[in-house]
DNA sequence: TAAGATTGAGGTCTCAATCTTG
DNA sequence: CAAGATTGAGACCTCAATCTTA
């Protein structure tokens, strides 16, 4: 009843309710993501590019004909519409993608991967995966990268249930 | 040697190097971290705070004294200590932490957590932990969960050795 | 009316420069 | 001179509003 006592008390409770296992996993994933992205971004800032650049720039590279539509390429990488035409704003400007517009609907745009855009993401690959490699893959035998991998895609499903946005499109055209 | 047959072989080599299961690996960790911090920004924001605004006040409640130096909070969030002013520039502004001169060195200047941030915090994290619970430490077994998290020491031991700064201190006040 | 894309306004972060103290 | 903190300038992203097309 104490005035110091009850704050003692409300401490207490307080360390349990900021130390709650739930709390600390969740921030071991964020600090892994954060120190991971901070080892690899000096290799893709040395080569021009952000992060969000080389999303962008690896997701059009790899959908079918190397183009996406910007809407798809928005909820692929979880930007904004508004942020995808700004970032394909400035790698048009560069050079390494173009606008095109889409055949079957006017609204459209796709965005097209250039012979320069594979060129520097080509360029920059092969250093880009040694790191992932030296400060990620290498750090686990293969049953445990095999396991965390597993989880990986347990929690993707779970949490981006659309994240293959404008594949499947091509993949079953339906109509 | 004809045109499009040297294209369609750049293309083949490209497509292995874009497809690399090293690639694949770091982007299911990005996707997997975008995507759960997607699910519980809702949380934070609807109790008016951004990511690193909880990040930097959880870090000072569990810090001892429910205090920590601007420079450790930057290094411990991966954030500038520019950012950092500016953070808590405005957490102080509504009350929610407080600065205060460091007894030992007049440089620094400790960030420190208010009756009302504790309040504040304690009322946010019983609604988070349950969004942290449902999207994610729930969806796997207590084995698979404790392997996950192992895994995620080991990378986090890897990438941020410094994961602690400004506990050590405290710990071995050495001098 | 809804969907796709863009634009303007506003907020947050980083980099470089600055000031104070060790 | 180095370390801690702050400030101004600039870059990037989001939200809301707008325009065009389905």
């Amino acid at each position: 009843m104490f005035p110091l006592s009850r704050i003692s008390y409300a401490f207490a409770m307080a360390d349990d309710l900021f130390d709650d296992p739930r709390l600390t996993a969740m921030g071991l994933l964020i600090e892994v993501h954060g120190g991971l992205t901070a080892r690899l971004d000096p290799v893709l800032s040395s080569h021009g590019f952000s992060g969000n650049d080389f999303d962008v720039l690896i997701r059009v590279a790899r959908s079918p004909g190397r183009q996406l539509r910007m809407t798809d390429l928005a909820t692929q990488t979880g930007l904004s519409t508004s942020g995808i035409t700004r970032v394909v704003d400035r790698l048009e400007t560069s050079g390494l993608v173009c606008r095109q517009a889409c055949a079957h609907d006017r609204r459209s745009f796709m965005a097209v991967l250039t012979d320069a855009g594979a060129g520097r993401l080509a360029a920059l690959l092969p250093e880009l995966l040694d790191g992932i490699e030296r400060h990620f893959t290498s750090l686990l035998t293969p049953e445990r990268l095999d396991a965390f991998l597993t989880v990986l895609r347990v929690l993707r499903d779970h949490v981006r249930p659309g994240a293959a946005a404008g594949a499947e499109r091509v993949q079953a055209p339906a109509s």
